[in-house]
DNA sequence: GTCGCTGCAAAGTATTTGCATAGCC
DNA sequence: GGCTATGCAAATACTTTGCAGCGAC
């Protein structure tokens, strides 16, 4: 067994939850992405390896890493919501015409929102940036 | 006429937009209320102000109101979108048990991705920063 | 053997689109 | 009067839920 399963295995073990086939595929597949991704996508792709995996069950287990810390939930605002192996601090930027998300490597300052939340009584606290704009793509013909 | 129809004339003249008693009183809604508020509740509002007002239109409204830096869409990634009469910096709290959502009166530093997302080609380009969490009254429920 | 996890199917919610009419400029 | 904005209705997209059987522990 793999590094990559052992880590979900672990994790699985010490919350009680536990390691099924479809849990490990799914969370392979987005390790080796290494990207964010839709649950569609993920979906899709576990599907070759594990043929039957229903769509339901890739978003419980997307909904599951989250809650492990194994992934972060994406909200780009416009089209589905992504799931991003990274959990280190970075933004996300969203074409608001086409929808295309792409990493921004920039450490947003979220010690003070989240601060702040916690003060308004908040418990368990996750920020996330979003940069909505238009893509190099689609802003030339937003001019139209 | 108050100065806060003024203000969305002209703002909608100057765009080459057409004033509509529609547009004015969805405007006048949302700043009353000076807090976000979902599509739906602005319909209900404005519908007793002037029935027979669409759903549609209020969408389309909010989102010109958008356009036109009077109003800012919030994307609290659980339930209905939100559109806040606030232009200034701020965060939001989302609970993602109840969905309820509060202003954070902490300016985050959206600088630096706004910054990295125009450097990665993206124009005309709005930084939003959400957190997610259990408000005070799930997170007790959600340790059962 | 028990209880959680999965697959299937279906529902539900939020939002968008197409088209004919009304009304601003 | 022309052309945009609106209302109506329907469609679409995404996500969640309920339930019966399977499988991890």
């Amino acid at each position: 067994m793999q590094a990559v399963d052992e880590r979900l295995s672990d994790a699985l073990h010490g919350t009680g939850h536990r390691v099924t086939s479809q849990r490990l595929v799914i969370h392979r597949e987005l390790r080796e992405r290494g990207r964010h991704a839709t649950v569609e996508q993920v979906h899709a792709a576990v599907a070759e390896r594990l043929p039957g995996v229903s769509l339901p069950t890739v978003y419980a287990t997307l909904e599951l890493l989250e809650e492990l810390g194994l992934a972060r939930r994406v909200h780009p605002g416009r089209g589905p919501v992504l799931f991003d192996p990274r959990t280190d601090a970075h933004a996300h930027a969203v074409c608001r015409v086409c929808g295309r998300v792409e990493d921004v490597e920039a450490p947003a300052a979220l010690d003070a929102p989240v601060a702040a939340a916690r003060r308004a009584g908040f418990a368990e606290t996750r920020g996330e940036v979003v940069v909505t704009g238009l893509c190099a793509d689609c802003a030339p013909r937003a001019r139209a």
